[in-house]
DNA sequence: TCGTCATGTGAGATCGATCTCACATCCGAA
DNA sequence: TTCGGATGTGAGATCGATCTCACATGACGA
């Protein structure tokens, strides 16, 4: 199938020297005369050689490729991220193997043990579990660098980029009790993902610091899909005295309830006021527009690749867990409720 | 760094053959003996053996890879079709490698520059131009398996999998023509991709069959994202005598239609009807919501994943080209006109 | 009893790049 | 004049898996 290919065998032989020496002129390092650098280099263009990666791999131990495992590539969140460590791992000739564990643990456990194979550099993972990582560990263990995103995991020391999941909850919880409710729902995910467990965490903080009791009713429990989160808002809003407010987890679940909440013919933030975490397009184009907290996105990955480089290059240092803020976006869609 | 590693010569070691045998009694090949085939397995097991794929890859010259090039990872479009692709492939034990060309095509060109020296096994590439492609007709050359997705390029043959779209462009404009509208303004893109082309040939095609004289002044030219798409519109609707409808070549300029409209307060439908290619999720969640052509996305992942894989597989069959139907998905944001 | 063939196994070559040696020069210093 | 060091270069080993080839057995028909 593939021909071809000018090996360095090739260049020697057309500047009539040693493979070694082509291959000390071509990376410039040892003794090399100028004049017969010169003719390698020069065969080299002529020939059009270009280095075998794979061949350098076997030497080396490793592929100049990054793996990055992303609960969802469909999920907004998540295909931004890719897109801003892939930009800057070209910078440093590295590319980048992106396997979506579908939030499903199994899944990861699988992509994690073909990518070992790979004999690829490093990893930037969003652990679908925060308990279940025995798997993640061990890579770990192997002394593969790695660097994790959205989500930590326990016990493990290795760089992590997250954001304040507890803070940005409990901000919106805020927001919405200082408008007068104290009926908030929570529209939260089933899973052991790690933010989702923050977010409860600030949800239920927020509550707690204004004297609020947490009603479990007001906790609708759902799968991280629009089509489940529809469900989930319909049931919640069913009961007899239902919530005045609901926050929303993810914006997967915001969609959810928007399209519950007009299906029920509930309008925003008539009868229902809503705040959801992490922004996203389709926020700003409701009407009215949608009130979220918003994680910097356009930071995560940078930075990600960022340690995972500083890393590769062999940098020894403690790890660094860096945790952004969030921030509250008010748009239209809480309302103040009077009296009671 | 990554230490470890146990190789084939630790498990031949511990089952006391040679590494030939070790290896004809794990690929089973060849003759090996029940119980000495049982030993080396055994063995292997219990020292946790996997092969390395790139000493595997340095001998048959191919990675267990194929190389996606997506215009752009963050359009949902192609995210979901990356979703698809891979996991296809990885039915296959195959990986997908994800470099996106962000629409241009010097970036393209070094992208498939730096593939090409990683052995991979194939590509599904969505050609950034349909002209300037002498790389990809080069790639081609060397015996490179390739599928173009969502674009086709001249002159180049091999699988191809994309949409019809001057039909579907057609069928949105026949559909306004239907509501009584004739001057339909067109929002375009400036780029060659192909896609763009045989939309806008839709369009011109759709006015000569019903008689409507092409007026230049109503179709705006300009880049494929939404801020692009907002200044176009409005430069469009601020003419006297402005089209009564519109319609746009891709999800990312009806966004940008929908929020230019809205900051002139030109209401849709009542002021302006609009139609636009390519379903988006945001299109259901506006009021009214978005007439668009729909593409059947979930096939083209798919489909694509399985003639490279057919290809790899050795497959020696003339090119196929696919060409799925677009979907007219009418929704609230036409409506008639009545007189003139 | 002697080939012939089926069955098993191992030594060594191979893929391509790189690195370690060993071996040449040639210089200036002792 | 001789020795040590700086400078250049090539032969061969190495990374890990696989494949070819040669060499063993043992069985069976002639």
């Amino acid at each position: 199938m593939t021909q071809k290919g000018i090996t360095l065998k090739d260049v020697a032989a057309a500047a009539k020297v040693s493979r070694a020496t082509a291959a000390r002129a071509l990376n410039s390092y040892g003794y090399v005369g100028d004049e017969t650098a010169l003719r390698v280099i020069e065969a080299a263009e002529r020939l059009g050689y270009r280095a075998n990666l794979v061949a350098q791999a076997l030497r080396s131990g490793q592929l100049p490729i990054v793996g990055f495992v992303p609960g969802d590539i469909q999920n907004p969140f998540f295909a931004r991220i890719a897109h801003d460590i892939e930009a800057e791992l070209r910078k440093h000739r590295h590319n980048l193997l992106i396997a979506s564990s579908e939030e499903n643990v199994e899944q990861e456990k699988d992509l994690l043990e073909s990518l070992r194979s790979l004999s690829i550099r490093g990893f930037i993972l969003a652990p679908t579990s925060a308990t279940d990582s025995e798997h993640i560990l061990q890579l770990a263990r192997e002394g593969a660098p790695i660097v994790l995103i959205d989500r930590v995991v326990q016990d493990l020391q290795c760089d992590s980029v997250v954001v304040d999941n507890e803070g940005g909850a409990r901000e919106a919880v805020d927001y919405l009790v200082s408008n007068g409710h104290d009926r908030i729902g929570l529209l939260r995910d089933d899973s052991r993902i790690f933010t989702a467990q923050e977010r409860l965490a600030g949800y239920q903080n927020s509550l707690l610091s204004h004297g609020i009791a947490l009603d479990e009713s007001l906790i609708s429990v759902s799968h991280s899909t629009v089509e489940h989160a529809v469900d989930a808002t319909i049931r919640l809003f069913s009961r007899r005295n239902r919530p005045t407010a609901l926050f929303t987890v993810d914006s997967l679940m915001t969609q959810g309830a928007l399209l519950g909440l007009r299906s029920m013919g509930l309008s925003i933030p008539h009868d229902v006021s809503l705040v959801g975490f992490d922004d996203f397009n389709l926020a700003t184009f409701t009407d009215p527009q949608i009130t979220v907290v918003a994680q910097p996105i356009s930071e995560i990955g940078p930075l990600a690749a960022k340690f995972l480089l500083e890393r590769l290059a062999g940098k020894k240092i403690a790890p660094r867990h860096v945790r952004f803020p969030t921030r509250l976006i008010v748009r239209g869609s809480v309302a103040q409720i009077h009296g009671r």
